[in-house]
DNA sequence: ATGTAC
């Protein structure tokens, strides 16, 4: 029943192993998965490893088919996974190889606050944020938006809900690519996925999507820390979320759209999930617009989301967010697709980096880091599990050599989620939490039982690794004290 | 992830 892979798995370094091409027929190029030994067990279980050396075979793939420690099975692609392709080598777009959730990803916002300050109003403040933040399946929120107005949203981002006085435009410079993702457009969305999005802008979601208060329980690399303006026992706010049902339909469109055109263009996939579409080709321009767009969406959601965030703040403290000092540190996209200029062979390519499950990690210098950030590389965030921690990392130049610019997710996922269900037995997750110093509430408590900290790995051992590759570097380790979820 | 199968 359980699935495994015995395929090779050949050590190159202590941090990653690798799929050479000989494994499977039609793989174009080696898969490499970046992972030590201490995580190899939880790689061989399941069959994401198969799926690495699945997308190696895709047209114009460059490099290799790379994976991340918290590598575990999605839909065609592993979640983990990032794959760059060449579209003047006729290298391919894949809506599997962005997600579902479109621009699913992570912003940490900062407080003034400290722990001891906090420490008495913590359920308070997360009660105050579960009846306040919309969460939960399905589950629209306060701001409204026709089609018209949701279109135009997606085609100017974030500065959209800023001008309505939702944000400030410095909220807009500590966004990747400054909260907006050029050449979307809003009118290759459907109808159908429009009025999807028309009213959930502003709302949680469900799944491993949050709200968490956490402090800074460990700071790693001070000098950084500084300039990220992070320190020992500062309460932050973190918020995961995506781009809901809007960026869900616009997969499943594309999904639709896609449909036997491996026939069309004479290209030979090892699974139906992979369904992808010449980047040049008018399919794949089509789906790019639309994941544009939604991309733009997701952005609006987190930016939304942080300012009922900031009002639940002012409110049970009685000062303004401003006067909290509620600034946003970064937010970043770890399900996208971007064409970015990268290394390839000693050339300078312009290619399609598909991050599925995988966060941007630009090092020092490079210019899509925030100038004040620039000398030391870009903020990454790193969402782990409730009970545990998350971690703030900063993109290192191993990135750039090895993985197209990119670094891990998150903790990913141990048990599935039935199994995880299972593992919890009908206790009170929220019970044990509680025990453990975490306030959690959720509209689910089958969802919650999903998401346990025991479902995931840890994630200390997944940033460990990152680390070690140097694709990005430990700056500070959160701790969670408020969870709301879905 | 997702109006957890139109």
């Amino acid at each position: 029943m359980k699935e495994r892979f015995n395929g090779p798995l050949e050590r190159v370094d202590s941090c990653c192993v690798r799929i050479p091409k000989s494994y499977k027929a039609g793989m174009r190029v080696d898969g490499m998965i970046f992972a030590n030994e201490r995580l190899m067990e939880a790689i061989r279980e399941g069959n994401a490893a198969d799926q690495v050396a699945n997308v190696a075979t895709l047209p114009g793939i460059q490099g290799a088919s790379l994976a991340m420690p918290d590598i575990h099975w999605g839909y065609g692609f592993c979640i983990g996974g990032v794959c760059a392709t060449d579209p003047l080598e006729g290298g391919v777009i894949s809506p599997g190889g962005v997600g579902y959730d479109i621009n699913c990803g992570v912003r940490l916002v900062k407080t003034n606050l400290f722990w001891n300050e906090i420490k008495p109003h913590v359920r308070e403040l997360v009660k105050a944020l579960f009846y306040s933040v919309p969460s939960g399946v399905g589950r629209t929120g306060k701001y409204k938006f026709d089609a018209k107005e949701t279109r135009r949203l997606m085609g100017q981002g974030p500065q959209f809900v800023v001008n309505r006085d939702c944000g400030v435009p410095k909220d807009l410079e500590y966004t990747e690519a400054n909260g907006f993702i050029a050449d979307g457009d809003p009118d290759q969305v459907t109808d159908h996925a429009v009025k999807r999005g028309s009213d959930q802008c502003g709302t949680l979601g469900s799944g491993n999507h949050f709200m968490e208060v956490q402090v800074v329980d460990a700071v790693v690399d001070a000098e950084v820390a500084k300039v990220f303006g992070l320190e020992l026992n500062q309460v932050c706010v973190m918020i995961h979320s995506g781009s809901r049902g809007l960026g869900y339909q616009v997969c499943d469109d594309a999904l639709s759209l896609f449909r036997n055109l491996d026939k069309k263009y004479g290209i030979d996939l090892p699974d139906r999930q992979l369904a992808c579409a010449p980047a040049e080709s008018p399919e794949g321009k089509k789906y790019i617009a639309a994941m544009r767009a939604a991309a733009n969406y997701g952005f609006c959601n987190r930016q939304l989301l942080m300012q009922q965030a900031r009002e639940v703040f002012a409110h049970v403290f009685g000062r303004t967010w401003q006067d909290l000092e509620m600034h946003q540190l970064y937010d970043v996209a770890h399900n996208i697709a971007k064409l970015e200029e990268h290394t390839v062979d000693g050339k300078k390519k312009k290619v399609w980096v598909h991050r599925k499950g995988a966060t941007r990690a630009f090092p020092a210098g490079h210019p899509e880091v925030p100038e004040q950030f620039r000398h030391v590389g870009q903020p990454v965030i790193i969402p782990g599990d409730m009970g545990r921690a998350s971690w703030v990392l900063v993109g290192a130049p191993g990135s750039m050599e090895k993985t197209f610019g990119t670094t891990c997710h998150g903790a990913g996922r141990a048990m599935s989620r039935t199994a995880a269900v299972k593992a919890a037995g009908g206790k009170r997750i929220d019970k044990e939490l509680e025990s453990r110093g975490v306030i959690a509430m959720a509209s689910s408590r089958l969802g919650l039982a999903e998401e346990q900290p025991n479902a995931y790995k840890n994630v200390d051992h997944v940033v460990e690794v990152v680390h070690d590759a140097d694709l990005s570097r430990k700056v500070a380790r959160m701790r969670p004290i408020g969870v709301i979820k879905g």
